[in-house]
RNA sequence: GGUCCCGUGGUGCAGUUUGGAGUGCACGCCGGCCUGUCAAGCCGGAGGUCGCGGGUUCAAAUCCCGUCGGGACCGCCA
């Protein structure tokens, strides 16, 4: 149907009769000589028409096919925003091989007028025909084939698992589609491939990819969507540096593609130490600024907000210059987080502190403090008093805000870590009382997750100290993937069920076909998995993945192009058995 | 479940604080003119339930209440 691809054409084409196939991306009609920017998947050339009649009833987005003969543009004529601005193709003949209604936003974006998301989305196949739409989903396929180099190198077998599984008590919300052919029994959709990858390590796969779907029925966010996609990956024999070493190699993979070559190895840091110094289990590693624990400095304070299980600070360069206003305005970012307020001295030119909270110290207090949490004269000091982890993650907030507000963020920094030594298990409760009973721990990553050797004799004693053999990998503050070693052993697996308040007849009949395999042999095994749709975003460079998804949902998970979700008919209804009333003993 | 922002011809905005005729800007659309443009240009024109419902008022895009939709954040998301 063509003989080239519009962007292809050169210098070098000069006096070629072509056929070419596009879009009217825009016209321009002089009444007697018209040019025509044909746009195909390539990019554009100039057409250009001699024949009023012909060119002029064509309109934006029109599909056409052209005959013609590639020429020299005129001296002076040359377009050098054009990949083809040295050419252009006189028109023999032109065919509207389909018209275009009148579109519902403009294609050719300008600066000025932007789209909003809701409207792109809703026509997202006219929005794709914008070069800038589309090479985010062209990198996403780039980055997919990437990744599937380095593991098909390294012997790994890609292997499909259903989507139709069974309801699991993980973490989040499940989907669920009814089963017709047994009314009052629903599938699941799977949060994530995890048990049945296990189950392929047991059935001797030894190394296993999937670029899978997932779904969670929570609510959405910039960075999540009900359905998104994990590079997933499990591995047998290995320990927690060779699924480091393999991830660094697929990243390093990724990140070429942008043009980055990331330095190995990633850094790490403990779990404790991220918390510690960034109040973050995923901290953003392109700034400095780290927390100080000032919790011994206040241990026997008269100021009553300090008197707390936990005072930590930050400190904001130069930010005793801050209006009223500012500091007032920090205060009301602390109340939107839930917290009461966020005091802070300033450090004036002289040294001296101010502020409200200054008064309330001791002289002793205030003489070391500035030393203490190294600021210098000019700076703002947050603090943060109360229980130890929402101190913290306050504090680690505030971090990031500072890091925003004093721009000390290099946009075109990546900062890898990995985060490794995770604690095993969390209070179920929100508070940091320790004294809580047993049942009341929740897996932080998930109930697969092998204790550390060195604590396999106490975490069912003392889960609170107990770590996982877990590792994040962390780019510029996001989570892009994590994994764990697993637990092979059959009865590991239920001590930590135990220590989850899962008993048995509950673990045999949730996990009952994972617990079955385990006893046939299950080898040592490792994974982890990928964020696919952030990673994709991170190196597209867009904020959000909706950027990434060739067809995203909206915040209320609706699908502005499909209408999706939509009601059914009675019929569908009664057909997919969705009234069906369960059993009285079926359990809930 | 909670907080905040947005909703005005097809698109993107201004107008809302301080109520006074659907007022304005840019793009697009339709018609005309135009033989070297490239965001073509010039002239003319059409196009509106100011998201929806209620209230206050002589009068509401504007103020109040509710609701729907979109976005961001907190909770939630192993």
């Amino acid at each position: 149907m063509r003989t080239h691809r519009n962007g292809d054409l050169r210098a070098d084409h000069v006096g070629r009769e072509v056929a070419l196939c596009g879009w009217v991306a825009r016209r321009r009609d002089h009444g007697g000589v018209a040019f025509i920017d044909l746009r195909d998947a390539s990019g554009v050339v100039q057409v250009v028409i001699h024949d009023e009649a012909v060119a002029h009833p064509l309109r934006s987005e029109f599909c056409l096919r052209i005959e013609g003969t590639v020429r020299r543009r005129p001296e002076g004529n040359d377009n050098p925003n054009l990949a083809t601005g040295q050419v252009e193709v006189e028109a023999a003949s032109v065919e509207v091989l389909s018209e275009s209604a009148v579109l519902p936003f403009p294609i050719e974006e300008h600066e000025a007028t932007p789209v909003t998301d809701e409207v792109r989305y809703r026509h997202r196949y006219l929005d794709l025909r914008r070069p800038g739409s589309a090479a985010a989903l062209r990198l996403r396929s780039d980055v997919n084939q990437a990744a599937r180099s380095v593991l098909l190198a390294e012997g790994f077998v890609e292997v499909e698992t259903p989507t139709l599984t069974r309801s699991t008590p993980e973490g989040a919300r499940d989907f669920v589609v009814p089963a017709r052919l047994q009314p009052g029994s629903w599938y699941a959709l799977p949060q994530s491939p995890q048990l049945f990858k296990q189950l392929l390590m047991v059935a001797g796969l030894e190394r296993y990819f999937q670029i899978a779907r997932c779904y969670r029925d929570e609510d959405f966010r910039a960075d999540r969507q009900p359905e998104f996609t994990q590079l997933d990956i499990e591995m047998s024999f290995v320990v927690e540096d060779d699924v480091i070493a393999l991830g660094e190699r697929i990243v390093v993979a990724l990140w070429r593609l942008v043009g980055h070559e990331i330095a190995l190895p990633i850094p790490r840091i403990t779990y404790a130490d991220a918390m510690r110094r960034y109040g973050s289990d995923k901290p953003d590693l392109r700034f400095g600024v780290e927390l100080v624990d000032c919790t011994d400095y206040f241990a026997h304070t008269t100021f009553r907000v300090f008197q707390a299980a936990h005072v930590g600070a930050v400190v904001m360069p130069g930010g005793a210059s801050q209006t009223r206003k500012q500091l007032d305005g920090w205060q009301d970012w602390a109340k939107a987080r839930g917290a009461k307020g966020l005091a802070y001295v300033l450090v004036d030119g002289d040294g001296e502190l101010g502020g409200p909270v200054a008064k309330n110290l001791t002289d002793a207090e205030r003489d070391g403090l500035a030393a203490h949490v190294g600021a210098a004269p000019g700076d703002a000091i947050f603090f943060g008093a109360g229980p130890v982890r929402s101190t913290l993650a306050l504090l680690g907030a505030a971090r990031n805000e500072i890091g925003r507000r004093c721009d000390l963020i290099d946009d075109d920094a990546w900062a890898f870590t990995w985060v490794v030594d995770a604690p095993l298990f969390e209070p179920t409760s929100e508070t940091d009382d320790v004294a809580v009973g047993a049942g009341a721990w929740t897996a932080v990553h998930h109930a697969f997750t092998s204790p550390k050797p060195e604590c396999l004799d106490t975490f069912d004693t003392d889960p609170g100290s107990a770590l996982a053999y877990a590792y994040d990998i962390v780019c510029n503050g996001n989570e892009i993937g994590g994994g764990s070693i697993r637990i092979h052993q059959r009865d590991v697996q239920a001590r930590v069920f135990e220590v989850m308040g899962l008993g048995e007849a509950e673990a045999e009949e949730k996990f009952g076909f994972l617990l079955e395999a385990f006893r046939y042999g299950a080898p040592p095994h490792g994974g982890i998995a990928f964020g696919w749709d952030r990673v994709c975003a991170l190196l597209a460079g867009t904020p959000s993945i909706r950027e990434v998804i060739a067809f995203p949902k909206t915040g209320g998970g609706m699908d502005p192009l499909t209408g999706a979700p939509a009601p059914i008919t009675a019929g569908q209804r009664k057909e997919a058995g969705i009234d069906a009333v369960p059993e009285a003993d079926s359990g809930a």
